[in-house]
Parts: structure tokens; C-alpha cells; sequence
DNA sequence: GTCTATAACGGGATAGAC
DNA sequence: GTCTATCCCGTTATAGAC
């Protein structure tokens, strides 16, 4: 994978953001951990900003496949159970994945002062929110369409708020993941408590 | 207040900070604010990593206090109320605590990659946490110490993620108080299902 | 404690060859 | 498309006077 360069910059990025942080990321030592020269680095992505938006969407594209690829692969699951791997991917060991969290965590926080991010930022947000409402519908089809986007809103929300505190060393990642877990059973009962008759 | 230099400098630095972003946040721009060299700045904090975890301290002290103050001001509050307030400060239209949510953002996103803000930044977090705590407590005596405090841990850490969500420009104020309005009762109804008998 | 002036450097971005 | 070489600006930090 990853024959074309472009491909192979994007890819460095991810690693470097995740290794440095955004303000961390300098040009030639992601063009060094890409095995390019800055040079090539400027030809396909204009600029800074234009490198840190690519990077945004590669990031957002691969942990859609991520999810996909393992709830097709063990078989028909559980709704539940969806949505613990669904929300909990990025608290895993699987370095793609923490590339992935860092690298959102770090763009979101960059996005507050750079708003040519901001368009990228909230499609990514969206398509999450709306992963998960899909996944609570399952779950939970009684209750009302607004309850359970609410629902999701707050689970993928408190997602990133615990990863931010894990990624910033406040919180282990277990009981990060421990507290996720309650708080989907928390919800699924809300949204059980208050289905439509 | 800040008669001394030394908190004109500070307070400058939460403003700068909440325009600027802990990346955006130059030097000399801070002392321009603060009405001071930059050479000043260097001899009250040696240097940007120093400025910034006195920053860090300094918004959350200042955070405490307001919070305090609202709790004393408008007499005997209901412990429900009392949580709304607490947990929506930040998402109020004063301009003090919208500094303090910038600049806490920003200190925390910082955190991963300079860990000698760790230290500042999980005291803070575990502050949060227990006051949260503490305020449950008051509302749901009956329930035990450790939902409690997992419950306590979720809302800070929705709060952070909503807050993040909000500053990106991902989401509308007005719609982060009202999901973490809903979350405190959520919370809430859980810690009455599970009370000890 | 506080200033002015400046050293020192990092790193973004580009010119031009191949 | 890709490289080498380099320009040049913004920023941190300090020296030294008052």
C-alpha cells in the first residue's frame, strides 16, 4: 500500500502529528519520516495549512474503514456490542488508531484559530455523531429520533473529552474506556426509560 | 486589581491565549497587552514554558473563585441547579470564564506534548472532579461514593469534549448547555436507580 | 524591577535544475 | 514529479544600562 507518494506523505503526517503535535510538525522531518524531500512535500500539499487539512480528511477516511472492517469481519454482533468497538476503537493498542486520536485531538484544538479547518473538522464530527445514532436506532428503535441523535451526541462528545484527558496523561486508558462503557449502558437506559409507546 | 506587574501579566496572557491559541501566543504580543517589555516577562517567568504553567494555575484559581462566588451569592441553591451552574459556567457569554475555557482548552491539548504542564493540569482536572463530586453528593446521598465519582468524572469530561466541540465552531453554544443539561439529569436518574438500599 | 536593543536560531517556503 | 540548495522572516531569549 501506499506505492504513490502523496499517499506515503499523508501517512508521515499522521505518524509525525502524533509523535510532535501540530505545532511539533515541521516540514522537513515529516518529509524525512516520508522519505521525500520538502520540496515534494510543498508541490502536493500548497502549504502548512494545506498539508494539515489532507491530513484531516486521510485520518477521518481511515478510521471509517477501521470501524467497518471490524464490524464485517467477526460476523453479525450484538448493537451493544457495536457500539463499545465503535467508540472504543481509538483506546486500543493499535497504533493506527492512537495516531488517529492524537492527530484528531490535536487538529480539532488547532481548528480554534484556524478556520480553513473548521469545514473538514465538522463533516468529520457529523459523520460520527451519525455513525453512532445509527447504532443506537438498533438498540434502541422505540425511542425518538431526537432523543437518540442527543444521545449520540453526548456519547461521541465525552469520547473525545476522555481521550483528550488520556492523551494528556490525566486519565489511564482503562478506566477511560471503563467510564465510556457505563456511559453507553447509562444511555441505552434513558433511551429505554423514555421510548415511545 | 493586579496593581503588581507580575498579575497584569498573567491576566494578558489568559487574554492573549483565548485570542491567540497557547500556539498563536507570542511573546512580545503578551507584553504589548500586559503594557510591558519583553524582557520582563522573561525575568518574572523564565521562559514560554514557564509563562504558560503560571497561566495554567493563575485561570484556575480565577475559575474557583467565580465559581465560589456564584455558589455564596444568590442564597441557598438547589443541589440540581447548583451542578448546572457549575458545569455551565464556561458557556456563558462573560468574557472572563470564555478566556478560562480557551485557555484551558489550550492548555490541555498542550499538555500532551510538554509534560511539565502534567502536573498543573491533572491537579486542576481532579479539582473539578471532586467539587463535581461533592455537589452530587448533596443531590443523591443514597447513591454510592464510587457512581458518584464515575458520574462526576463523565460530566467534567462531557463538559471538556462539548467545550471543545464548541470552541472549534463544531457546535452552538446554546445546544452544549442544553446536552449537558440533559446529561446532569441523565446522570442524575442513574444514580437514583443504582442507590444503596 | 524595568527598559532598549539585538543576538541567535529555527523553520516555512521557493528557485531552478533534472 | 522530484530533487538540492538557500533565502529570509518571525520568534525566543539575553546583554547591559538605568
Amino acid at each position: 500500500m501506499a506505492t504513490d507518494r502523496r499517499t506515503a506523505i499523508l501517512e508521515a503526517a499522521a505518524r509525525t502529528i502524533a509523535r510532535r503535535g501540530v505545532r511539533g510538525l515541521r516540514t522537513e522531518e515529516l518529509a524525512a519520516e516520508a522519505g521525500v524531500s520538502t520540496a515534494l512535500v510543498y508541490y502536493h500539499f500548497k502549504d502548512r495549512a494545506g498539508i494539515l487539512r489532507h491530513t484531516l480528511e486521510f485520518i477521518t477516511d481511515r478510521a471509517k474503514r477501521h470501524s467497518l472492517a471490524r464490524q464485517g469481519s467477526d460476523g453479525p454482533m450484538d448493537p451493544r456490542e457495536l457500539l463499545g468497538t465503535a467508540l472504543q476503537l481509538e483506546f486500543e493498542t493499535l497504533s493506527e488508531m492512537h495516531e488517529n486520536a492524537t492527530t484528531w485531538s490535536e487538529l480539532r484544538a488547532g481548528a480554534i484559530f484556524e478556520p480553513e479547518l473548521r469545514g473538514a473538522l465538522a463533516a468529520a464530527s457529523a459523520a460520527w455523531v451519525q455513525h453512532v445514532a445509527g447504532l443506537l436506532t438498533l438498540a434502541r428503535p422505540a425511542a425518538s429520533a431526537a432523543e437518540r441523535d442527543a444521545s449520540a451526541e453526548r456519547l461521541t462528545a465525552l469520547r473525545e473529552g476522555l481521550s483528550a484527558r488520556r492523551l494528556s496523561g490525566v486519565l489511564r486508558p482503562d478506566h477511560a474506556r471503563e467510564l465510556l462503557g457505563e456511559a453507553i449502558e447509562v444511555e441505552l437506559a434513558h433511551l429505554a426509560a423514555h421510548a415511545r409507546p
